[in-house]
DNA sequence: TTTATTATTGCAACAAAGTCGCATTAAAAA
DNA sequence: TTTTTAATGCGACTTTGTTGCAATAATAAA
């Protein structure tokens, strides 16, 4: 199944780009043409997951947030999306945090996803 | 406003004992006398997140889980809750893991609370 | 024990997030 | 240009969680 160029998906892949930060279907649907249909926002987003281009985050307010891959490091072929994100409660934004993390795991448990969360007052909030 | 004992506090506080592990809603409701409101379960649930008995995660598939407070060390007068939760994409449980996590935030973010989830397939499920 | 107070419950309505089926549209290949 | 089929838009739907309000019942007061 090949992917297709569309205006959607141009416009998404823009607004992820130009945001620096995860974004939730509401703040992309605000930065594009706002026509565009709430299914084909997650579809969109969804099939960039499927690709390794976007990773998703689940907020603490149960939302997804989608984030492009930056610094996801490749291992063993596998992108690697083990490290946290700071939800700011004061301005929505979601970022991505440097710090790979990990978690040591009991005996037995095998690991298929990763998501760390972190919520309060960012920089440029606290200084307000 | 003081906290008054209800029977339906007394079996959710009682499933959540019994489970020894964090449960949803769903699992709670399954649990507990199944004439009781959905929205009952939710307040009662807040309520001891309030009260620093229950402490609240949010899984990677979106939904809110509470788990009773038993190794939530009290620092400086604060429940701390900076571990992780495991759960299990098979059996579906949900448990707390040991180990305290600090995760170093950049200058001037301050945080407020931590949700941390792994996902994946527990000791339980693996072996079968 | 009886009465008064008000926390708690059940019900219904609601909102938000996300998914899915299906007919239509439009990229890209032929 | 025609054909193929991925992608879209629309509507309906599910699930999760919350809220307002009247009724109920736990606790304090009499």
């Amino acid at each position: 199944m090949k992917r297709r160029n569309t205006e959607s998906k141009t416009e998404i892949l823009e607004a992820l780009k130009s945001a620096n930060a995860a974004m939730s279907h509401e703040m992309i649907q605000a930065e594009v043409n706002s026509q565009m249909d709430r299914a084909t926002i997650y579809r969109v987003l969804n099939r960039f997951c499927d690709d390794g281009q976007v990773h998703k985050i689940v907020g603490d307010d149960g939302k997804q947030y989608f984030a492009l891959c930056l610094n996801c490091m490749e291992k063993e072929g596998k992108h690697n999306h083990n490290h946290f994100h700071f939800r700011c409660l004061k301005c929505g934004k979601v970022e991505c945090l440097e710090n790979e993390i990990t978690v040591p795991l009991p005996q037995g448990y095998v690991s298929e996803s990763f998501n760390g969360l972190i919520s309060g007052c960012c920089a440029r909030c606290s200084k307000s």
